[in-house]
Parts: C-alpha cells; structure tokens; sequence
DNA sequence: AACTATTTATAAGA
DNA sequence: TTCTTATAAATAGTT
C-alpha cells in the first residue's frame, strides 16, 4: 500500500523482506490493539519471524487467551454438557481457522485438490447442515479433511484442478 | 478509516460495535496472512469476541504456534544451554508482549503509576542494557514489574500521574 | 450487503 | 535504519 501495489507472494529480496516484515508486524499488532480497544475483545497475535524470533500481542495477555484456546475441549473434569456444542467448540473453532486460510487461499488464486474430496468421510449434501447441527465425530472428519487439503493444496498448488465443494461445504453456514 | 475519525475507545452502540468487530476481525485476518505469505512468517491470531465466540487464523495453523509460544521455557529436559538466551527466549517474548500493550495504552492517552516503579527490582540506569545483557532473573522482575504497572494502568488510569521512566527502560532497545 | 468519503497503512525512496 | 511521500487499502457512516 505505498507507491506501487505489490504481489502478494514472499518477498524474495532478504532485505526488503526483513523490512516489510518490521513494519507489518507493527502495523497488525497496531490494528489487534484497536480491535481490542473498540470492541471489547479479547486478542493475542502471535508471530516468528523468518529467522524465528518470537513476537506477540495480547490483550489482556497473550497466556490466558492461547490457554483459553488450547483448553476449550476439555475443562478438566466435568461430569457432562447439557449439548454437544461445548465439546465441538475446540473443533469448531479449527474449522473457523482453516476456513480462514482456505479463504485466503482461495483468494490467492490457488486451484483445489479433487481428489482429498474422496478421502473425507461426509456424505456432503447440497445443503450441509449448520455447524451446531454436526457431531463431534463430523467435526473431526471435517477437521482432518480440511488439514489434508491444505496440506495438498500447499504442495501441488499448480497441478490440481479446480474444485470448490468442499470450500462450498466449509462456508456452510453461510448458504 | 471512513467517513470520520473515530475515537479509539469501546464503541458503546452494541450494533455498531458488532459491525466494526466482524469488519475489523475479517481485516485484521487478512493483514495476518499477508504478512505470513510476503515474508514466510509463521502466525496465529486468536480472537473472542466480546460475546466469547472464538475465532482464529493460523499460518501454517494456530495450535503448532501457540504451543511454540507456551512451551518456549521448558523444552522438556535440557542439561544446559551455551548462553542464556535460550532460556530468556520465553520471558523477552512476554517482554516485548507488555511493550506493545504499554506502548498502545501509551498511545491512548493513558498515564502511568509512579508508584509501581518503586515496587521493581531493577536499579533502573538512565540508559538500560540491551535485553540480551539482562539475566533471567532481571527479566523476571521486568515482567512482574510490568503485569503489576499494566494492572495499575487499567484500574486508576485517571488518577494517576504520569511517568515515563518505566516505558523508557522498556524501550531500552531503541535508545 | 453495498457504497464512498476519508483515514490509515505502507512500498519506495531519501 | 528512520523519515518522507505517493498510493494502495481499510473502514466509518450511509443506503
């Protein structure tokens, strides 16, 4: 965003890479920080550089919210849950993350690979059920399914064909 | 960034402030990952909502980070290390955690609680050691002392005076 | 969910 | 690296 729009691939460049990373890691924890100011929320940004020093932002801390995350499926020991929604709220949220970068992927202009269809479990309807609809066991085929496609489409981003469904799937709650 | 500044506190219209949060979530998001695929950095951001929803995003994927972080202290059982950095590599990641929460509540306009600065351990010299020359033990106190001043800031932000000394050695780096 | 007037973020350059 | 500046992006208020 300066004097001319950049590729949004890595900055081959070790210098200027080492620069727009300083400056865009200010400028994320800048717009974490205003996130957490304006709505009350609750947020923690963790980053390693290249060369793997670690950075973070945390409001209120950085521990409690990487706990909060980490321990949301089992709170130690409790007898049961009224609903199931409490243990699919770990898996849930993993969803939400993948979602997110199958997302910016996509947006990246990377094909998907067909074939990780055929090694998920669900049956996938043209009209998937809402996420508090899934059972533990869906959440977790989905959640594996979703890790191979990532994995897949990282590695052989230029040979797969196109396929949206199981994108079309993941955005579920919004068809 | 629209129509007018905005004032950089808790939007209290709840229906404004559900907007501005789903907006700003999905920029802060994208910031997140572009900074991931320009300069190969591993990120994991993770939000609750101020309603307690939970949502994230992850490059390559939230929990290898966050277990990063958290277990950065004690890799398990290590004889020793050749310098101490290893072991400060936990505590200076917090550090700079504080900082950037400090230097944003700084930035808002608050002020700081001469008091605490009595309550540290730290001789305090007009120009600090660079983090690398602090022991463990300094940056333990560092960080005590700035959860303590991070506390003190949130609970009597307007009756306070102000103080910089504290910033200034957290800062220290930069002098 | 779209639309813009503005404010911010930031890529280059100094 | 830190500061400046031209532009690209993000987004607050609106519809």
């Amino acid at each position: 965003m300066g004097r001319r729009k950049i590729e949004m691939k890595v900055v081959e460049d070790s210098s200027s890479r080492q620069v727009t990373f300083s400056k865009r890691r200010t400028g994320l924890f800048k717009k974490a920080n205003e996130l957490a100011t304006l709505c009350g929320a609750e947020i923690a940004v963790l980053v390693f550089s290249p060369g793997g020093k670690p950075f973070s932002f945390g409001h209120p801390n950085v521990e409690s919210i990487a706990d909060r995350f980490l321990n949301q499926e089992c709170p130690k020991s409790k007898f049961r849950v009224s609903k199931n929604d409490e243990k699919a709220g770990r898996l849930n949220q993993q969803l939400e993350d993948m979602e997110s970068q199958l997302e910016a992927e996509k947006k990246r202009g990377l094909v998907l690979d067909k074939a990780v269809l055929k090694a998920k479990g669900l049956p996938l309807k043209s009209k998937p059920p809402s996420f508090r609809e899934l059972s533990r066991t869906d959440l977790r085929k989905m959640k594996a399914s979703l890790e191979a496609l990532r994995e897949n489409v990282k590695e052989k981003a230029s040979e797969v064909e196109a396929s949206s469904s199981l994108l079309l799937l993941a955005n579920g709650r919004r068809d």
